[in-house]
DNA sequence: CTGCATCCGAAGTGATACTG
DNA sequence: CAGTATCACTTCGGATGCAG
């Protein structure tokens, strides 16, 4: 096995004493964050600008977007693109580190919308027997 | 490009309105949270017994890895198998279902690995031009 | 050993109003 | 249009105590 395989786990409980979270977890949880997914899946078709994003993911506040949008930046995934015009016009746009995950992302979205049958008929089974 | 690949954002729009959020993003919640993924990532390995998954995972509550293991269960991706003997002993696995998710979830684990060092580079290079 | 129930502070979330 | 600020509200998550 690959040492990275494993390391992910390792880290974090060999940073969970008293110390700050391995930078890793963090990553990786601004990437499968709730709004994160589904921004990076969007951005994987074409850039966006904040507003059209906003309508195309829907039920997304302007903050969690602002925010989530603002952390993938600074994690260099996405790209933001102001221009200075009046009224202002901001494209977001995934970077080539960017598109490698939105691509892991996609293929576990993927995954479990090829799995969702599978996976309703497991709660259905679990509700009746226990419930 | 496939159906599939642009369901997720799709559907979440086609939900949104006032009705309950799709099964399909619950699922795909449930496998990326914090402690679900670490879970998976364990299980790949192999079973797993409650308290000793509780330890190599670290720094995780008894609550929250019960109530995650619940809910993968519930979703068909975690298999618990309770032996009735005093003391309870219980074995969590994968199901077949939940080693796909599984691997998926190492390959996202895995390229975060690999990219900490571009990530962190980015991370320096934002706060430094905006702090 | 496993896991449930409860409490409570911390953090996340979102509607609204406001600025550049 | 793109974001910020505020505030009320909800959920998360950990500690503790208890049961099978």
């Amino acid at each position: 096995m690959a040492v990275s395989e494993v390391s992910l786990v390792e880290r974090a409980r060999a940073t969970a004493d008293g110390a700050t979270m391995c930078p890793q977890r963090g990553a990786l949880e601004h990437i499968t964050s709730r709004w994160g997914t589904l921004v990076l899946i969007a951005l994987l078709d074409r850039s966006y600008r904040f507003g059209e994003l906003r309508r195309e993911i829907g039920r997304v506040s302007e903050k969690m977007l602002t925010q989530t949008l603002q952390t993938l930046e600074r994690d260099g995934i996405v790209h933001r693109d102001a221009k200075p015009v009046i009224p202002p016009h901001v494209d977001y746009s995934l970077t080539p580190l960017g598109r490698e995950a939105a691509e892991q992302v996609r293929a576990l979205a993927t995954w479990t919308a090829e799995r969702m049958t599978a996976i309703e008929k497991a709660r259905e089974e679990y509700d009746a027997a226990k419930g």
